[in-house]
DNA sequence: TATATTTAAGAATAAAGAGTCTTTAAACTT
DNA sequence: AAGTTTAAAGACTCTTTATTCTTAAATATA
């Protein structure tokens, strides 16, 4: 998988979360439930974001995440980033270490557009867009499940 | 990683294979040795590429692999599928079984383009055609070492 | 026939990723 | 103050991937 586990759970809770008007917490539990992820990992997922600044977390009654201010407008990048750090844009199609323009492997350049491509994807693509998208259409956000239906 | 270290080293030693004039078989030893890769892992990676008819074996002394009639001219998608299989094509940015255009999640447009390009991209490589620029151009295909340095 | 060389096959082990459980700390409610 | 709700932190377990080890089978050579 280009993505891990965790940074796939990442995304859709993210994605929901942007999909949500106001700026209430949203307890993990809730997340969990709604999103049929397990809730202690998804707990530890988040924790990551929390201390990227991407998200913030308030403990007790009425507590739980929201995205931060600098949050609401992210790409998937930064995600992507802080969940599975940037191995998928740096390393070499063959394994080869330090594989670049200056001791390029067989598959370099080519391997080289395509993380691009992907590098070009995860950084337009906003979370605030895709969230819009998905309450417009009600696209899927769980197997089974649109937006629509978790917004109750 | 987009593929496994199993596909990575696959993808080596058929190259390494490639790269070679005549239809010698060389002892999987040889290869292991060459491009610093473990001799029993190796075996095993490409037990599966003879196993598909992408290579041919031979016991016994004089004996070892070599890229079968078809497999000389086959695309680097050929070798990925053999190792890795094609969930890397198929599979969804959030993990969402079934996910396609009937089904869609929020980023399956924007991912199925992507996969189209890795797909696109591999399907129009040849072995033969990165064997040949790699030993034109003495490219790296171990840590440190190039193609012209192993022919010998 | 005996021995060396080589792949094949599968068991065993190690490492990494995924997932669970328990305890602690913070914040609220009564 | 006591109890409840919630995230934080870390230990623990399970699963998958990666790697190593052992034995068997095929082939060649002397």
């Amino acid at each position: 998988m280009l993505l891990s586990k965790s940074c796939v759970y990442g995304l859709r809770a993210t994605l929901y979360l942007a999909s949500k008007k106001g700026d209430q917490f949203m307890p993990i539990r809730q997340l969990s439930d709604r999103l049929e992820i397990s809730f202690h990992f998804l707990t530890k997922i988040l924790q990551q974001l929390t201390s990227r600044g991407l998200l913030e977390s308030y403990k007790g009654p009425n507590g739980g995440v929201r995205l931060t201010r600098s949050g609401r407008n992210i790409s998937l990048m930064e995600i992507v980033m802080a969940i599975d750090g940037d191995d998928m844009l740096t390393e070499c199609a063959l394994g080869l270490p330090g594989c670049g323009v200056m001791k390029p492997c067989p598959i370099h350049e080519k391997w080289a557009e395509i993380r691009e491509s992907i590098k070009q994807m995860l950084e337009s693509t906003t979370l605030a867009e895709l969230a819009k998208k998905g309450k417009d259409f009600d696209l899927r956000i769980t197997a089974e499940g649109g937006f629509n239906d978790l917004l109750s």
